[in-house]
DNA sequence: CGAATATTGCTCCATATGGAACTATATTCT
DNA sequence: AGAATATAGTTCCATATGGAGCAATATTCG
């Protein structure tokens, strides 16, 4: 017997194979993204939110991934001494620290998306062009509508 | 901006927002689980390995689930404890220990499947029907081509 | 202006979990 | 049978990460 056996008998169908999704394709990606570059979780997700948007401070980071305000100033404490974000203290509020990626950062993060992105296509290959779009859309309809479902 | 802004951009449009959905809605969820029952991932694992099969030794469950044996130890001697398995030396192969699930330990894992599968459906509500059959087809095909795109 | 409150980012602590190594038992091979 | 090897389950250790609380600064309100 597998975990892949339960799919036909839980109770909660797409959960359960989200799960197994993520258990054996995302996970095993970001064990290897671990040792492979020393980057952590955190870390890569503050990476990709500043790939995304330059002079963030660490709360908006916090705001934006809904992670806690220590896992976030630990990565940025990291990744600063890496070399792959710059953190500047802001001269009007001297409280705040402005982060922006640097080219090495960029360097990194684009690596491993590329990484992920041969993984994903890799995995997908099962599926149809059509299926797959079907697919994304279907995803991105729960993912919108995050509100309504959030716990709490 | 919010993650949920990037799902437009990313370069993994599938992987994520099935990321998405695991940090918003399993994540949360689980954490409650554990707040509320005091019971930790891999106890609920082991709870769901055994409510499908019984006598089980800890080394099956390490294999279904491809968690590591240490971890499947823990999760067995602590649900030992609360009663919620049983756990039994072989006569015949001493070193093993056959695993059962207690009319307790049932109990717990069915209610927590109700639960997820209240707040699956919760989640579910904005897909139609045909939409959530179509939704679990592709996962489920995805899924149960794992061994073509595992890594490693 | 001065005091109360809010906010930013951090440190301290608790805990979940994976890797490696260890013990006890079973199996295999000569 | 006896030695080498394999296997079951455990313990030890390292580390990732969340919660609570803290110091420094900013804001609000009298």
């Amino acid at each position: 017997m597998k975990l892949i056996d339960i799919l036909d008998a839980t109770r909660i169908p797409v959960a359960y194979r989200i799960s197994f999704l993520t258990n054996f394709w995302r996970e095993p990606l970001l064990r290897k993204m671990e040792r492979e570059t020393g980057l952590i979780r955190p870390e890569l997700t503050v990476l990709i939110c500043l790939s995304f948007r330059d002079n963030l401070y660490a709360r908006d980071i916090c705001e934006i991934t809904e992670q806690p305000s220590n896992t976030v100033s630990r990565a940025v404490t990291s990744l600063v001494k890496n070399g792959y974000i710059t953190r500047t203290r802001d001269t009007v509020d001297t409280r705040r620290q402005v982060l922006n990626i640097t080219r090495s950062g960029r360097g990194v993060h684009d690596a491993l998306m590329a990484k992920f992105s041969k993984a994903e296509a890799k995995m997908l290959k099962c599926l149809t062009k059509e299926e797959r779009s079907t697919l994304t859309a279907l995803l991105d309809k729960l993912a919108r509508d995050v509100n309504r479902w959030r716990c709490e």
